[in-house]
RNA sequence: GGUUCCUUCGUCUAAUGGUUAGGACAGGAGAUUCUCAGUCUCUAAAUAGGGGUUCGAUUCCCCUAGGAACUACCA
C-alpha cells in the first residue's frame, strides 16, 4: 500500500516552527517513500479562524517550496480538502453513531459544564470531565429540551471498562484505560461543526491516510481516536507521534522564547533552505555527522526510523549559523535581489532602484555576504554607502590603537598616500605596504593607520574593509569624507 | 491532582553490550601583517541517581529523581 500522509493545520494563527516541522516530516516521508503528501485545512473552529492565517499557510508552504499532491487549490480525488466545505459529511457520520447507540445528544449548557469543572477542581475530585448527565435521556426528556430551543451536541460514549491500545512507530505500544479517557467527548458541536476528533478521524479515513504523523502533544487523544475508528468499523492508520519542539526552558516553543512564526523569520532575512535544514534536524538526524542537507536530499534520504523520541529544543543560534552558511553559499545575484527590499525599506534607495543603485547593490554583495547572519543585516552594514553623515567625535576618538596626534597624521598623511596611490592605480598590496611604513614611522600598529581612515570614511567602528568601502563609495566621495574628517580633527 | 511520554557535553545529536563516548552550534585560546565578520587550529564540556542482568553496560530490566504534554462545544 502506498504511503499517504497529510499535514492538517488549523488556520487560527501564523504558521510556526512546530507546525512546519510537522509539515516537513510528513512531506519528506511521503517523498522518500514514493507516497503522496496531502494538505488539509482544519477550519472547524470558526471562532479563531482567520483568512490571514489561511493565506499565511499557503504563502509559507510556497516560500519553503513544499508542494502538496492533493489539497486546496490543487484539488484531488478525495476533496474538498477544506473541512468547512465538508460540513454535511461529519453530521451524517455523527448521527450514524447516535443511531447505532454509540453516541448521544447532550443538552448541557456551557454554564453547567463550567460549574461542573469548578466543583471538580475544588473538590480535587479524581474524576475529571463530563459527568455523562445526558447519556440516558428518554425520548420525552429530549423532546422537551428540544422544545426549549436548546441546540444539542453529540457526544461519544466512551466505555468505562477495558483499555485501548494503539501502536506508534516511534513510541511503540501506548495503552490507556478507557476509564482514563476523557469521558464522552463532544463530536459535533451545537453549531453543527465537528470537533477536531471527529473531523480528523473521518477525513483521515475517507482520504485514505496511511500514516498519521503529528506532534506528541496528540498522544493523549490517540486512544480516543482509536475508539472512534472502532465505532465506525474502520481500520486504524499507523501512528507516528513526532517529538515536540521546545523553547530554551524546555517548554513548548512559544512567542516568549522569540520568533516562532515562519513569516517573522522570512521578514528578518532567513533563507528557506536554512529553515528547512535546521528545523528538520530537530528530532531527526541522518547519521549524527551530516549537517547540510538540501530539500532535494531530504526528499530522498528521510527515514521514519531516524525520528527521535525525545523532544528537542530550538536553538536560534544554530539556525543563525545555518543561515549565514547558506547566505555564503547562495549566488550573488540572488543575495542582491534579497537585499534590495531591506535597502528600500531603510530609505537608502528608491523603489524601484535606479540603475546606479542596482549597480551599487551588486558590488555590495561580495564584501557583505560573509558578514550577514540574516539578510536584514545589510542595512547596518551598508548605511555608510547611502547615508552621508559626518563622522562623530565618539567614533573618531575611540578608534583603537591611536591617540589624537597619531589620528591626525594617519588621516592627513595616510589619507594622502592612500588616495594618491589609488588614483594612480597602484595595487592594494602596494598601498597596504605604504601605509604600513607610515605606521612604523609613527610607532603604531597598522591598525593605527587603517582604523582612523576607515572610521573617517564610514563613520563606524565596525565596517567593511577599507578598500571595499572606498570602491563602493567611489574615490571622490570617499576622499571628500576623509577631508571633512581631517578638517574636523584639526580644530581639536 | 490524574493520565501518558521523555532523560548522552549548555544545545542538537552519534555510538546500542566491548570506542580514548564521535560530530556540530554556542563558549574559551590562538593564527590569519585594517576593524568586524569569515576561515583555520587548538581547547573545555555529557551517558540524571541508585540497584540489578552480564566477563563487560550509554546500550537490557527495576526503582527513584527531574522534565514535558494532555486533562475545552481549541486544534
Amino acid at each position: 500500500m502506498s504511503v499517504r500522509v497529510r499535514y492538517a493545520p488549523s488556520p487560527t494563527g501564523l504558521q510556526h516552527i512546530g507546525g512546519i516541522r510537522t509539515a516537513l516530516f510528513n512531506y519528506f516521508f511521503a517523498k522518500s517513500s514514493g507516497g503522496k503528501f496531502i494538505l488539509r485545512v482544519e477550519d472547524t473552529d470558526r471562532e479563531r479562524y482567520s483568512d490571514e492565517s489561511l493565506d499565511d499557510l499557503y504563502q509559507t508552504l510556497e516560500w519553503l517550496g513544499i508542494k502538496w499532491d492533493e489539497g486546496p487549490v490543487v484539488g484531488g480525488p478525495y476533496g474538498p480538502y477544506i473541512q468547512s466545505e465538508r460540513f454535511d459529511i461529519y453530521k451524517k457520520y455523527a448521527e450514524q453513531l447516535v443511531a447505532e447507540g454509540k453516541a448521544y445528544y447532550c443538552y448541557c449548557t456551557p454554564e453547567r459544564l463550567e460549574k461542573l469543572r469548578e466543583e471538580q477542581t475544588k473538590n480535587k475530585s479524581e474524576y475529571q470531565g463530563y459527568d455523562r448527565h445526558c447519556a440516558n435521556l428518554t425520548a420525552e426528556e429530549r423532546a422537551e429540551l428540544e422544545r426549549q430551543g436548546i441546540k444539542p451536541v453529540i457526544r461519544l460514549k466512551v466505555p468505562t471498562e477495558g483499555k485501548t491500545t494503539f501502536h506508534d512507530v516511534i513510541m511503540g505500544d501506548i495503552t490507556r484505560k478507557n476509564k482514563d479517557i476523557s469521558p464522552d467527548p463532544i463530536l459535533l458541536k451545537s453549531d453543527g461543526f465537528p470537533t477536531y476528533h471527529l473531523a480528523n478521524v473521518i477525513d483521515d479515513h475517507l482520504m485514505g491516510i496511511t500514516h498519521i504523523m503529528r506532534a506528541q502533544e496528540w498522544i493523549p487523544s490517540g486512544p480516543l481516536h482509536v475508539l472512534l475508528y472502532q465505532a465506525f468499523g474502520w481500520e486504524v492508520p499507523t501512528y507516528c507521534h513526532l517529538p515536540m519542539v521546545m523553547g530554551k526552558d524546555g517548554q513548548k516553543l512559544s512567542k516568549r522564547h522569540g520568533s516562532t512564526a515562519v513569516r517573522e523569520f522570512r521578514e528578518k532575512g532567513y533563507l528557506p533552505e536554512a529553515i528547512i535544514n535546521y528545523v528538520t534536524l530537530v528530532g531527526w538526524s541522518l547519521d549524527g555527522s551530516t549537517e547540510f542537507l538540501s530539500k532535494e536530499q531530504l526528499e530522498k534520504c528521510f527515514k521514519i526510523e531516524n525520528i527521535h523520541k525525545n523532544p528537542g529544543k530550538f536553538d536560534y543560534k544554530k539556525l543563525d549559523w545555518f543561515n549565514s552558511q547558506y547566505i555564503r553559499m547562495a549566488d550573488d545575484e540572488r543575495i542582491a535581489s534579497l537585499m534590495t527590499p531591506y535597502l528600500v525599506k531603510a530609505g537608502f534607495i528608491s523603489d524601484p532602484p535606479s540603475e546606479q543603485e542596482e549597480e551599487k547593490i551588486k558590488r555590495l554583495v561580495k564584501p557583505a555576504k560573509e558578514r550577514m547572519k540574516v539578510i536584514s543585516d545589510i542595512v547596518d552594514l551598508s548605511r555608510f554607502l547611502f547615508v552621508d553623515e559626518p563622522v562623530t567625535d565618539e567614533n573618531m576618538y575611540i578608534a583603537k590603537g591611536s591617540d589624537l596626534e597619531n589620528t591626525k597624521v594617519a588621516l592627513e598623511k595616510g589619507g594622502k598616500i592612500l588616495f594618491d596611490m589609488l588614483r594612480s592605480g597602484e595595487a592594494e598590496e602596494k598601498i597596504e605596504e605604504a601605509l604600513m611604513n607610515l605606521a612604523n614611522e609613527l610607532g603604531v600598529k597598522v591598525n593605527g593607520v587603517f582604523q582612523p581612515i576607515r572610521v573617517a570614511i564610514t563613520n563606524s567602528q565596525v565596517s567593511l574593509p577599507l578598500f571595499d568601502s572606498i570602491a563602493l563609495l567611489g574615490l571622490d566621495v570617499a576622499e571628500a569624507r576623509l577631508k571633512r574628517a581631517v578638517n574636523m580633527i584639526k580644530e581639536k
